[in-house]
DNA sequence: TTGCGTGCAAAGGTTTTGCATGGCA
DNA sequence: TGCCATGCAAAACCTTTGCACGCAA
């Protein structure tokens, strides 16, 4: 069923490289566009949404807003699985995506959807906070 | 500090009102402003807008954005507090935000803090899944 | 009376749509 | 060659800003 997404372009290997290169952040449409146009391979924003809206169906990236910006932010997912497996930790001061892998917090998944009856999705949820350097070098300050 | 945040027009009373009513669900500013102007009490954007952005910085109301919608979502924020102390939990199907006060899930923000080092904002952070009774309905269809 | 509150109009952004052209298979 | 992909321009939205007037205190 995935395997023919469309035609072979090089405006989507362009993208698809690009959000891969950036897994570890989140990265808005025009940051895209920009790094797209500043590499020489100028994409306009409509190709880029509208890519951006077949990898949304495909479960290929990750889509969310970050507190005062006005557009959305886009992240690769991976395919294999892993990203669906596990809570992402979004860092509101330095911006950073952490992945919690952690035996201990999965459990607790499977209590709020026994207990509770609610069952979590992974792909979409992202837990906000600050980071362990982001609070030491707060508590440098204050 | 907070005895005396601006004046007490109806337009505010209105919005407020409405906030508080729909606490149990989130509304965007079109919805505001379309629920006033049916009722009789016709405010301007301009002024929703304006009185959100208090109520945000006075932690009386959240926001976030939902998947599929271009517009912000807004929430009445209980000002006794205790809602900076559990799981937000929002329902991808029906909307419904419920509140997740246990234990259990309590002690993991502490596991998290201490074993990964990163300090959970409870106020932004949102569980996005499926409550037990959307997932009932489903059950019924597939 | 004073100064914040309000709402219109306009600006600034982001995202979507229509349509003619380009390029993959 | 047949379609899908692309990109420009324009439209459609959402949100913010400037400014004059209204209204609570």
């Amino acid at each position: 069923m995935s395997s023919s997404n469309g035609y072979k372009t090089k405006q989507r290997r362009a993208i698809l490289d690009f959000l891969m290169e950036n897994k570890e952040s989140h990265v808005t449409v025009s940051r895209i566009s920009d790094h797209l146009r500043d590499e020489g391979t100028q994409v306009g924003v409509t190709t880029i949404y509208r890519h951006l809206d077949k990898l949304l169906e495909q479960g290929l990236v990750r889509k969310y807003t970050v507190d005062g910006s006005t557009s959305a932010c886009f992240q690769y997912c991976d395919p294999t699985g892993a990203c669906s497996e596990h809570f992402h930790l979004k860092c509101e001061r330095c911006g950073r995506l952490l992945h919690l892998r952690c035996e201990h917090v999965s459990q607790m998944c499977g209590h709020i959807y026994e207990e509770h009856g609610f069952k979590i999705n992974l792909c979409r949820t992202v837990l906000y906070g600050v980071c362990s350097e982001c609070a030491e070098k707060e508590g440098e300050t204050e």
